[in-house]
DNA sequence: GCCTTTTCGTTTCATTTTGTAACAGGCGGG
DNA sequence: CCCGCCTGTTACAAAATGAAACGAAAAGGC
């Protein structure tokens, strides 16, 4: 699970001094922040680590605001708050319309966006009742795992005992298979946080899991090292 | 019976025109409308009657808005919407860290009151917020869970004696079930307080309740622990 | 109201999990 | 073939959780 203190949000815009204003002052407020210029960069980011929540400019260039919102909305839950520069009624209710959580017009005051997002980050992480949408088995190389249950269950049908911190790590690995990670992006995706130098705790906890789920920790087939790269997991993810 | 698709609004404002204008705009776009003058009528009405959604002023005879939305917050998750009518930046904040769902700064146009209060409950009901669970009895793992009763029988058929606290927790639980519950969630639902620094309450608790329902306590199948993160509870509920 | 019983929270210590440091081995570039 | 960098491994320290004991508070019987 993510640092559950600190929210990683994203801001996209494609002027630079308001991206790097942002940035600046929601990092001053004791939040982690990334950026983008627009859908392509935003995209990236939210593939490779994990985002608490997205301020969408409604102008970019290339796939504006409204359809990107839009294509978030299709795939996740993942809060969104809209700028607009737009000052008409009509035009905000457009916003709210297309599913964002919340907009802003701009021009806008650092601290009224400061508190937007800690509204809707606190309207999202409100306890939702009824049990929750999310996938439930996948499997992967014979293994099954128990996404709500936090279950692995090996091929001989045996169940295996991860700790918190290695269950979150193999989500990490089979919600991005086949694909390079870097040690910053599996530190992001398991633990909502950045490296430090000379951080090796991926490292060990890659070992750590090694040993409960390849059958040759010397060999492995499923976690692979990627020397100078980080790790990839290399077996089929089906769900 | 009133008609359970159409959205119960409730609009809290001491000045009869507002009132009366914002009841006929509402009803005509299909929403259900009451209005109360002060808190004293608003509480009248919600006692009486099942609300989906509060538009409070903040300046209201006797008991403020503030202080209101306050209150509606600690006993219930009901989706509050604040009526400004200071314009200053950080007074609308104010309203926003008080816990509202939003607020809207007088004068407004009803449509996007309207638009507000489309979007706050469509936020609300993507995720069914009922807020006593569904049925009269629930089911787990073999367990049996009757709600009115407040009895719990276990998979062999035999009653298992929970004290307040803890049935208080499992239900937290059983109406959570498959997601990641913090101590201070788990606090908030089951006792309806948060957590003060340090505070182990809950651990105590839910090491308790693991004795009464888990088979082997040392090592929980309903309950699992994530570290950094809180308590799952991993079993499939059925109702 | 008074006493007994139960329940709950705090304190304390044990256990588990995680991160850091240190070192050894292997791979690749010159 | 040698050297430096990267990774695997072990050992240890720090942090979080599990568990036991105790006392205070609340509930229930009379």
């Amino acid at each position: 699970m993510p640092d559950p203190n600190v929210s990683h949000i994203l801001v996209v815009d494609d002027d630079r001094e308001i991206r790097e204003l942002l940035a600046r002052f929601l990092a001053k407020h004791g939040l982690r922040v990334s950026a983008a210029k627009d859908g392509v960069e935003m995209m990236k980011i939210l593939d490779g680590s994990a985002v608490d929540l997205v301020v969408l400019d409604l102008m970019l260039p290339g796939e504006d605001g409204l359809s990107l919102c839009r294509r978030l909305r299709a795939k996740s839950s993942l809060p969104v708050i809209m700028l607009t520069a737009m000052g008409e009624d009509t035009d905000r209710i457009v916003g709210l319309e297309m599913g964002a959580d919340d907009y802003l017009p701009k021009p806008f005051n650092p601290r009224e966006l400061l508190a937007r997002i800690k509204a809707v980050l606190r309207r999202v992480q409100a306890v939702p009742t009824v049990d929750s949408p999310v996938g439930d088995v996948v499997r992967f190389d014979g293994w099954s795992m128990e996404l709500g249950a936090r279950r692995l269950v090996s091929p001989e049908g045996a169940e295996v005992e991860l700790s918190t911190g290695e269950y979150e790590l193999l989500l990490a690995f089979v919600t991005h298979p086949r694909r390079v990670l870097s040690r910053d992006q599996l530190l992001d995706l398991a633990r909502g946080r950045s490296a430090a130098p000379f951080d090796r705790s991926i490292d060990i906890q890659v070992m750590r899991l090694r040993r409960k789920i390849e059958s040759d920790p010397k060999e492995p087939r499923l976690i692979k090292t990627v020397r100078g790269g980080g790790y990839v997991f290399a077996a089929e993810v089906a769900s």
